[in-house]
DNA sequence: TTAAATAAATTGCATATGCAACCATTGCAG
DNA sequence: CTGCAATGGTTGCATATGCAATTTATTTAA
């Protein structure tokens, strides 16, 4: 037992892959929680997202919530397809705007008492102090990996679906 | 500008939205330069820890991999269509044994280096310590959520694909 | 005003992911 | 030996994910 347990220098194993298992954890104890209102956690990411974005245009949707645009047309179908969401005519003829409908509002409402569920589950799980200090290193490395989605000065905070 | 910087005390929006989003930043960092050998960082995770756990049931690979069972399945279908993996039968008539090929050690090999390469272009980005921190608080949550699979004594650190 | 460049979104293709249901086998009780 | 429970893995179904190529529309240059 000579190998003394403190921080390494160099990172062990690959961070790829570790973020990846953590995620899938993560999201299968949400995806538990939110399973009794029909929601996958992504689909109630995005959902949020709408309802607080209002009429928004795809590719700015997308890029808010760092995916791929096209992951994005994919990712509304199935809230399109319940109602949820609306893709109507943009400005452009070739742009579009995304928004919520009522059903979809009351959704997301009746959705956020579940994900507020799992997500204090999780902060009594992993104790807040950790949550607190997992959040903001994720965020850090976010912030350094990519310019903020254009740094939208209004109302940046509002729109992680706030707690 | 008055809400100073402060960590706060309860987190702010969603741990599963955040995890996600830097996974596939970070995934797409990885699979950039993996893609000059013809794999996805997850093949290559993958590939890795068949190289390494030898021949392997499914279900204890999948358990190293923290992976849902028939997940590890369709991951595997790639590379053994490659020709990197093949799955033998196993003692059981039912069970099976995950094993690399000749020509899979050596694309994991070659793959090895441009791993290695995207993991070191991160680490500069981020900065060691930064990773170093980051994959310390990765491990104490995944030890958290889960017991962590088999506690198997031999080799638990070598199998993260060795940096 | 007509052709070329640019912009916005979507589709084709391939993979990743997990739950529930299923099939095949084996182990065990009677 | 028969039948049922447990084990091990795979398929059905649905979604998530992104790159490259495509389609449609606008803008700009000639």
């Amino acid at each position: 037992m000579q190998k003394a347990a403190t921080s390494p220098t160099r990172p062990q194993g690959c961070t790829n892959l570790k973020l990846r298992q953590l995620t899938r954890v993560v999201s299968q104890r949400y995806d538990a929680g939110m399973s009794a209102v029909g929601l996958k956690t992504t689909q109630y990411s995005l959902l949020s997202h709408v309802v607080k974005l209002g009429p928004v245009r795809p590719a700015d949707l997308a890029a808010q919530m760092r995916m791929d645009p096209s992951t994005l047309t994919r990712n509304l179908k199935p809230l399109v397809d319940a109602g949820w969401v609306a893709v109507v005519p943009g400005v452009d003829a070739r742009s579009r705007l995304v928004c919520t409908t009522a059903a979809g509002s009351a959704k997301r409402a009746e959705a956020q008492a579940h994900w507020r569920a799992a997500q204090e589950s999780l902060n009594q799980t992993l104790g807040l102090e950790r949550v607190v200090a997992l959040h903001a290193m994720v965020d850090e490395v976010l912030h350094l990996l990519a310019q903020p989605p254009e740094e939208d000065t209004t109302n940046t905070d509002e729109v992680a679906h706030a707690n």
